[in-house]
DNA sequence: GTTGATTCCGAAAGCGCTTTCGGCATAGCG
DNA sequence: CGCTATGCCGAAAGCGCTTTCGGAATCAAC
């Protein structure tokens, strides 16, 4: 029971295996009656060709890489799933697949892709939670090697990518706080190589030069993107000398430690004290009490990554796929006025 | 700056292709001296064999496929990333690759998993939350194509899974609130034809017998694996005539919805009424109260299926490798002591 | 010094497909 | 009717590697 080939499908239709091969590819160097009738066998015989013979031969891998984040960078890699069904699906479409690859250590990073690429076993690849200066990016760039990232660097012009406006969601999270009479308005950042925690952290610091609040360092205190330290973060703040009256959180998951927090200390979120994370967990919607947060577009976005890639890969240019998203505020109830008897 | 080859690197060594390549596979018939000669040149050329060509040549892909699971299917799929990862680093051992593949509808799926058996695009299959009666596995098992599952489906006598013993973990937390004097022990239960969700119910039934409690089908409700279905299902259960004194989820998701639900009821879990989830999500500890759950061995697996389905490729007997793993009880704060006032 | 067994390497076929090139028809034109 | 186009297909050379087979050496042994 061999699985027919090539040769056994031309033998069939006594033609050579290089005319059956363009007329199912639609050459226009064959006749249209012979490549009806060669489809008509193929799809009798269930041919179905080797795509590592037809890979050997193009050069072509008609697959695509997707570059997992490091482990350990925080549990939001909730992310992930619903990431790599989009590009999944937007790959199938044309019959790709979706290789994806973790490194243990940073060096093996470009390591991996070193050979991923040499070899040509992928023909793109998406990479995700991008840093400032990220070695990935200036590796893939040099090798002129088709790419897109989930996020950005800092020297974004000449490659694609699909972002979220971090500085201005933080921004307009600010503004809203402002507009509820808050003053004292903490942010509890995020390891500032990625990309977005310094955009976040950005948009924050801007907002408040805006709104005329002077910048007071002690309100910014940085954490790990886990639970635990955003739990830790606002113990730190809660016990400064004037404990700020409303927190920014970089991520859900340290909002959600936030909360514990503030539970801990015995105040009522969105009455004794606001607080808004980032990033729209499901979760937050059962929280107690429900938290205030910014979504992302997160089901389109591996759609779009991975059309992005496949018309790069087509040879489009990669500065004409630059998509900058606008996240969403979620208004539920860890938001609300600054509380009276607060001094501002 | 073309990257060197096989032919490029005998034409180096004044040897043939055939010479070399053995001579890089560990061929007893080429002389050591050689054998050295030859890895040192072809470090010192940066050779790498195009692993294409290599495939073509063996037949063996050296890939390996990740079947995700259907989306929707609640939004516990947090286990995929460090599911994958885990996977992914027992397979770089050797060089290998991980593949993902994701079928829009459950038609597609064998379809999927038929290209990329018979075009001997992948060597070996994970699967993950498998269902009682898995047309997935009735294909791989038909084929005779190597996989491993990642739970089990009702007949598993005769392939390799990896599962955590989710009847024992069940039976095992009726125990504890029985323990706690609890009579009225409700299951949130999940969709059934997936096979962890009957066990966990099985291991509740039988512990409710085992403990000589009959068995009250009011109490036990039917719902999806969202946080949402949680929430629902625990107010029908507060409504009955004579409500539970502790509720057992099927899933940690579920149980993040049962503490909302009962936030809203105006009921303190640990106190008022018990609850214990299922997954030991991290988020949980973050809860309020913190959610007493069960956790399985999460880092592990993943690490653990991959070794298994090499072991397996290499021609070991796939029922040599079922492992059942024990469910951690984590005591938190919800579950307590029947409160005093409750009729039995 | 002939035989036989070893050791080591060269030659070549093949994996299944793509693609260029050339040539035989048939058609079109004067 | 002869000549150049055009349409269609066959032939063959790769893609980069593996693996079988056979043959030239080298060696030991009689």
């Amino acid at each position: 029971m061999q699985r027919t080939n090539l040769k056994m499908l031309a033998e069939h239709l006594s033609l050579t295996q290089g005319t059956v091969s363009r007329a199912l590819n639609e050459y226009p160097d064959i006749s249209e009656s012979t490549r009806k009738r060669v489809r008509d066998a193929a799809n009798a015989l269930g041919y179905a060709p080797n795509p590592t013979a037809r890979r050997l031969a193009t050069g072509i891998a008609e697959v695509v890489a997707y570059v997992m984040p490091e482990r350990h960078s925080g549990m939001s890699e909730s992310f992930i799933a619903p990431l790599l069904q989009g590009i999944g699906d937007s790959l199938s479409d044309r019959g790709w697949d979706l290789l994806v690859t973790q490194a243990r250590k940073s060096e093996d990073e470009i390591a991996t892709l070193k050979r991923l690429t040499a070899s040509r076993q992928i023909s793109g690849v998406v990479l995700s939670r991008p840093r400032k200066c990220d070695p990935r990016i200036d590796f893939l760039r040099a090798a002129k090697f088709p790419f897109v990232v989930h996020g950005r660097s800092e020297d974004c012009a000449d490659y694609a990518w699909y972002d979220v406006d971090n500085k201005a969601a933080f921004a307009d999270a600010v503004g809203r706080l402002v507009a509820l009479g808050h003053r004292r308005i903490a942010l509890i950042g995020g390891p500032l190589h990625f990309t977005f925690a310094q955009m976040r952290a950005d948009g924050y610091t801007e907002a408040l030069a805006q709104h005329g609040i002077s910048f007071d360092e002690t309100l910014v205190v940085p954490a790990a993107l886990s639970e635990d330290s955003g739990e830790a973060a606002v113990f730190k703040l809660l016990d400064l000398q004037q404990p700020p009256t409303a927190l920014l959180c970089t991520t859900d998951t340290q909002a959600l430690g936030a909360l514990s927090g503030l539970r801990t200390r015995g105040l009522t979120p969105g009455k004794d004290i606001s607080l808004v994370g980032y990033d729209g967990l499901a979760i937050g919607r059962h929280t107690s009490p429900p938290l205030t947060t910014m979504a992302q577009p997160q089901a389109d976005s591996g759609k779009r990554l991975g059309e992005m890639l496949l018309a790069i890969i087509d040879g489009g240019d990669p500065t004409d796929f630059q998509e900058l998203h606008t996240a969403e505020f979620l208004h539920r109830e860890t938001v609300g006025p600054v509380p009276t008897g607060t001094l501002k």
